[in-house]
RNA sequence: GGCGACGUGGCCAAGUGGUAAGGCAGAGGUCUGCAAAACCUUUAUCAUCGGUUCGAAUCCGAUCGUCGCCUCCA
């Protein structure tokens, strides 16, 4: 079975073939540190941690390179209203930034560059990109020359004299074409800056990118990421700007997530609107995030709301009724045809994630193994045979970043007093003390303990 | 104005030529002392119009609508 996967550069599904048979190299933009993350840019990880579990799963080898801008005008500015240090402010932001990671269940990349330390490889890179003509200086700013890169506009399908037309582009007088976009950033007063040959200055945004890529994975990559609304310019002046340096091709997949929409429109940090991470986890656990994107498809746009944030919960609950554990006293009924299912399961969901990373398809195909598990643990099949379909969906699960099995609290502690409580109530029953052992169940509910009666005996879990 | 994506049941959503997966929600049922869970049954002709075809949600054209990018942005 291949993979095949959306590049935005071609606008068509493509054979993934990386150029190292075995080995994938992956960069993906991080966040500009200048205020808390919110559920969009988590989206971006997540979507991008999925690619990264599956290709993992399909035995490729994955180097993941994920950066941090961490200086630019919004930094600077928010600095400025703090009176702190640019550098403070962006670090406070990383530290959060690396945290949420962690809360999402996001695998670790290999390495997180941020600007500010590789402005001497940028420096360089400008000056090769100078020697070779495809910059210029003027007035302490370096200006990339578009008009001097031929495939300039390929990636987001637009045509440099398109966009002069657009009137919404401010010209700067230094600038020879109102597309050159700037490299190198004089400092003003009171600005950071570092010493550079053309004077004190800092990294323009784009070119960050392409150097610590060619630093960190080379010089050509298998995949480069980010969101979609970074194509353009962002990435059209990455391969700009990389393509001159190296006279290579780039990256050879580009892909990009949709964004996530709140109230109709995209949530943003720059109009404000939006929900922080911060405020999603202390309602919710992480998966329901992670479930939301994988009900849905990474390319598309993703409608954020209190509907689809409770519909993913009780999709996820429905996922965990799988992994409850065979009717006490099974009667030990082989099969069900669960190995069949879990057969099935396993292609179809192979097949729809090698289809661009369908997870919405085939999440789909996991629920049909959920409800072949819960069928068979309701015909009473023992705790081994069921096994197969769990074990099935735990990798499965796990593939797409899913911890369906919690930590639960203090549960060794806690067990036998609720075996305890559950051999009395079970004793009331029998004596159809019904008032009292709805008490028992009911207060335990209290505590977030579920009890279940079943003819085979009274099971617990944790709400 | 330019470029691009998209429009499938109440909601989310899969499906790219042969008469519509799955999840959530709803209804009915099985089980249960009751409840919960699970299980069973049940709800669509795919924005509109036209074309190609024996046959289209799936291809082509037009229309309407939504969203993104064109300025910082995951």
């Amino acid at each position: 079975m291949a993979l095949k996967i959306y590049n935005t550069l071609t606008r068509q599904k493509e054979l993934f073939k990386p150029i190292k048979p075995g080995q994938v190299t992956m960069y993906v933009c991080g966040p500009t540190v200048y205020d808390k993350a919110h559920v969009g840019h988590a989206m971006s990880a997540l979507v991008f941690d999925i690619i990264r579990r599956y290709l993992e799963y399909k035995g490729y080898q994955v180097k993941h390179v994920s950066n941090y801008t961490d200086v630019d005008d919004k930094i600077i500015q928010k600095a400025l209203v703090e009176g702190v240090e640019p550098l403070k402010i962006a670090e406070k932001y990383i530290r959060e930034f690396d945290q949420h990671l962690k809360d999402l269940n996001v695998l670790t990349a290999d390495a997180y560059p941020r600007a500010t330390e590789e402005v001497d490889h940028i420096i360089e890179s400008i000056a090769k990109l100078e020697e070779k003509s495809y910059a210029y200086a003027g007035e302490g700013d370096v200006y990339y020359r578009v008009n001097k890169f031929e495939g300039y506009g390929k990636l987001s399908g637009r045509k440099v004299e398109d966009m002069q037309a657009g009137s919404r582009i401010a010209v700067d007088s230094q600038k020879e074409h109102p597309m050159d976009f700037v490299l190198w950033k004089a400092a003003k007063p009171g600005e950071p800056f570092w010493e550079s040959p053309w004077g004190k200055g800092r990294p323009g945004w784009h070119i960050e990118c392409s150097v610590m890529c060619l630093n960190h994975l080379g010089e050509r990559i298998d995949i480069h990421g980010g969101g979609n609304d970074l194509v353009f310019p962002h990435h059209e002046n990455e391969i700009a700007q990389s393509e001159a340096l190296t006279g290579k091709r780039f990256a050879k997949y580009w892909v990009h997530n949709g964004m996530m929409q709140l109230s109709g429109t995209k949530m943003s940090k720059s109009l404000g609107v939006l929900v922080t991470v911060d405020t999603f986890l202390a309602e919710h656990e992480p998966d329901v995030l992670r479930m939301m994107l994988l009900n849905s498809s990474y390319r598309g746009p993703l409608t954020f709301n209190e509907e689809t944030t409770q519909h993913a919960q009780n999709a996820l609950e429905r996922l965990r009724s799988a992994l409850r554990p065979a009717r006490p006293q099974g009667d030990g009924v082989r099969d069900g045809g669960l190995q069949d299912q879990a057969d099935t399961t396993y292609q179809k969901f192979i097949e729809a994630m090698d289809d661009d990373f369908n997870t919405a398809g085939a999440l789909g195909h996991l629920f049909d193994l959920v409800r072949a598990i819960n069928q068979a643990r309701d015909q009473g099949v023992d705790a081994a045979t069921l096994a197969v379909g769990q074990d099935l969906l735990r990798e499965l699960t796990a593939v797409l970043g899913l911890t369906l099995e919690r930590e639960e609290k203090g549960a060794g502690e806690v067990a036998p007093f609720v075996d305890l409580l559950l051999e009395i109530r079970s004793e009331l029953r029998n004596q159809k003390l019904w008032a009292l052992s709805d008490k028992i169940r009911d207060q335990l509910l209290e505590l977030d303990v579920v009890l279940e009666d079943s003819p085979q005996g009274t099971t617990w879990r944790w709400k």
